[in-house]
DNA sequence: ATTTTCAAT
């Protein structure tokens, strides 16, 4: 089993405050990413690694887990086996808001070439899609193309993020009033 | 009706 320092863990208000719903999310001028690494062995797939970042002035978070990959995944890259198989891994990421149209473009390209990448991606808010002729609107369709899973976050991956990269102690997910209209809202773009 | 956003100061 897979333990970590509490440190490692995301504050149960940080979580809250970063991945809440709501229509407006007032004052969110930070993307947080939590994500699992799972190593796939044939049929199966062991977990690997997890924990979570955030963006830095000037890179956005998923710009920054990508230049983190080399040392998440080893043996993604080269042949890293006896028959010069490359490794293959899956990663699911949690993001607090959806990827802008640039790191889509970047992150569509990066997955083009590295097939043995399988990406999942859940976004709790919709970055920048709501006004008329949005560029950042490709930052959900563009991966997709690619073959990439892009989802809205609904209730229990709350709950999953919750019992995963949360310090959440023994206290349960307890869900803010709202969770479920707002998923239902931006699941319709 | 209007508010908000991977800051800028």
């Amino acid at each position: 089993m897979i333990r970590k320092l509490d440190s490692v863990l995301l504050a149960q208000n940080k979580f809250i405050y970063n991945y809440k719903n709501m229509r407006w999310a007032k004052g969110r001028n930070e993307t947080y990413l939590c994500f699992v690494v799972k190593r796939r062995l044939g049929p199966d797939s062991l977990s690997f690694d997890f924990g979570h970042l955030h963006n830095r002035t000037g890179c956005h978070a998923e710009l920054l887990f990508l230049s983190y990959l080399g040392a998440l995944c080893p043996g993604l890259w080269g042949c890293a086996d006896d028959r010069n198989r490359r490794l293959s891994y899956s990663v699911t990421w949690f993001c607090s808001w959806s990827p802008c149209a640039n790191c889509a473009t970047t992150l569509t390209r990066f997955l083009r070439q590295t097939p043995n990448l399988r990406l999942r991606i859940f976004v709790s808010r919709l970055y920048f899609c709501d006004l008329e002729g949005s560029p950042h609107v490709e930052g959900l369709r563009d991966p997709r193309r690619a073959g990439v899973q892009v989802k809205v976050m609904s209730y229990k991956d709350y709950f999953y993020c919750w019992q995963t990269f949360v310090a959440h102690r023994l206290s349960r997910f307890k869900a803010w009033e709202g969770l479920h209209t707002n998923y239902v809202l931006c699941q319709e773009n």
